[in-house]
Parts: C-alpha cells; sequence; structure tokens
DNA sequence: CTAGCAACCTGTCTGC
DNA sequence: TGCAGACAGGTTGCTA
C-alpha cells in the first residue's frame, strides 16, 4: 500500500510519541506477519528507548538503546496508529482493539502504537543497528530517491540497456528505492513518457527529467500528507490528500488535465499491475 | 543475467 | 441475498 510519501508520512507521526520514550511492553499477537517474527522479539522491545526513528526506502527504523534496530514494513495494508499521547497531539482515548492488530507497543509515556495489517504483507525484524544497512531487505536497495546520490547519470546508467518497460525499471527497488505504482504512474505523465516503452529505448535528455519530476511528485506527496485510498491514514487517523492531486492514478476514462489535451486517461495492466497514462500525452 | 508471473493474504466492490 | 470474479498502495522467488 504505502509508497515512500506514506511511508515518511508515518514515520513523522510516530517520532514525537517514539523517540526518546522507552517501549515499557511489547504485546506479539501472532508468530508471523510476512515472515516470522524475530526470536523473542517481545522481549527484546521491552524496556528498550527508542534512540531514533529513521527511514529508508519504505522501511521504517527504529534504534534501539540495545544497540539493535527495529525495522517495520507496512506491505499493502499495514497501519502504525498512534493513541493515548500524553501531550495530547494524538487521539487521546486508546481505541478498543481491532481485528488484525498484530502487535502493540506501549510507550511509557502513555503513547501506544498499534500495528493493524489485515493481508499480512507487512513485515518486521530485528538487526544489530550497526550492520543494518547489509540487512538482506536493505542491502539491495537502491538510492533514496530524494537523496544525493539518485541523479540524472544514476538514471541513465540504470536504465542503459535495459529491455522491460519503463513503468517495471521505476518499480524495482534496486534501481531506486521507494516507488511504487501510484507515484510511477504519476511521474511518466509528468515527463510525457509512455509506461510501455522500453527504459533502454529513451533518450537521455528524458530520462535525465525523470529525476526532478520524481523528486517533486514525492515532495508533493509527502507535503500533503501521503495519499489515502481506502484504508491508509497518518498516524494520528488523519488523511492524506495528495489523491486529489493524481492527473493519472485511478483515472480512467476521465479527462487528461493538460488543457490542450483532454483526452480520456488509459489503463492498461503491466505485468499484474495497473498503468494509467494519456495516450496523447505520453509517448 | 533478465523478464514475466504466481504466490503470499484479506477486504471490498461489481455484475449476474 | 448470494456468489464468483476482479482488483488493491508490495515484494519474493520461481520458471523460462
Amino acid at each position: 500500500m504505502p509508497e515512500l510519501p506514506e511511508v515518511e508520512t508515518v514515520m513523522r507521526g510516530l517520532a514525537p510519541a517514539m523517540q526518546g520514550a522507552v517501549i515499557a511492553r511489547a504485546d506479539v499477537n501472532r508468530p508471523d506477519l510476512r515472515w516470522p517474527f524475530p526470536p523473542q522479539m517481545a522481549q527484546r522491545l521491552a524496556g528498550q528507548q527508542v534512540l531514533q526513528l529513521r527511514r529508508r526506502s519504505k522501511y521504517i527504523l527504529a534504534d534501539l538503546a540495545s544497540g539493535e534496530s527495529l525495522l517495520v514494513h507496512l506491505g499493502m495494508s499495514g497501519r502504525m496508529l498512534v493513541s493515548g499521547d500524553p501531550l495530547g497531539q494524538f487521539v487521546h482515548e486508546h481505541p478498543a482493539a481491532e481485528k488484525h492488530d498484530h502487535v502493540v507497543l506501549h510507550m511509557d509515556n502513555g503513547a501506544r502504537i498499534t500495528f493493524n495489517d489485515p493481508r499480512r504483507f507487512g513485515a518486521m525484524d530485528l538487526m544489530e543497528t550497526a550492520t543494518a544497512s547489509q540487512h538482506k531487505l536493505l542491502s539491495v536497495l537502491g538510492p533514496e530517491p530524494l537523496g544525493n546520490d539518485f541523479h540524472e547519470a544514476h538514471l541513465i546508467a540504470a536504465f542503459e540497456g535495459r529491455n522491460t518497460p519503463v513503468k517495471s525499471a521505476l518499480l524495482d527497488q534496486r534501481l531506486v528505492a521507494g516507488l511504487g505504482n501510484i507515484y510511477v504512474c504519476e511521474a511518466l505523465y509528468r515527463a510525457g513518457i509512455h509506461p510501455a516503452r522500453k527504459a533502454g529505448r529513451i533518450a537521455k535528455t528524458r530520462v535525465a527529467s525523470l529525476v526532478p519530476i520524481i523528486r517533486d511528485v514525492l515532495s508533493e506527496a509527502i507535503k500533503a500528507g501521503g495519499s489515502s485510498l481506502r484504508d491508509f491514514r497518518q498516524a494520528d487517523g488523519e488523511l492524506g490528500y495528495f489523491q486529489h492531486s493524481f492527473d493519472v492514478y485511478g483515472r480512467e476514462g476521465e479527462s487528461c488535465r493538460n488543457p490542450d489535451c483532454g483526452a480520456p486517461i488509459q489503463r492498461i495492466v503491466q505485468s499484474g499491475r495497473s498503468s494509467f497514462y494519456c495516450r496523447q500525452c505520453q509517448r
């Protein structure tokens, strides 16, 4: 579900309730999500102060005083909801437990963090903070799209010789980390590139143009608190509102927003996922 | 090595 | 109302 802007939004919402606070107790209500939880997860979390929260791609990392880091991925349907914060910034009442509340962190400041994930494509793991970047899930990731290592030369090299559609290439987390279906569709529309075009056969200047466009789309979405489709919520339960700014995603049959165009937005399926685009504006 | 596709799971919506 | 089928923001791991 959540792509980079949604994960960033969730992390920012968690930070005031978690950073500097101690996990008094962790309730682990099932043995696994997508994979089994690490051994003794509840015990390894209990009593640990959260030194810092950070994000890598679509993963949230909580660095603990023990020298371990908790890694969280929200999968397609995962949520992290904060309640009972003593500063009154969040939903004050603790909500009743709901179906699919798989892990609950009780903070010593009175806050409660509830991880709810109906589809269970999410994941949690523990690792040594010092070697976190070598973790199996993190070591394969490409550069952060909002960081300095993501630049024109990188993307041009990454696309070089690739016979795969540009849509698939941008979803490949090894080339650039954090993009998902929505923001790839939106970026390709802004760049005027057809999603089915082979990555290796796009002019370098057009590939280069994707870099600032991707940065802009993600930054705007973060500013808007992410996109709320179906069940995405910020950590305080609020909705994001970037979905109102979509040019193409979910707009099949509606008019292209380019005032000189107005053609109906198309939907095609590429490797099992919907791509939305304007056949006039994207070539 | 690359590319395509099934699989993992539940919930929601549409059409008959 | 019931039921089948499609679809959903992600990622791994199989097969060709």
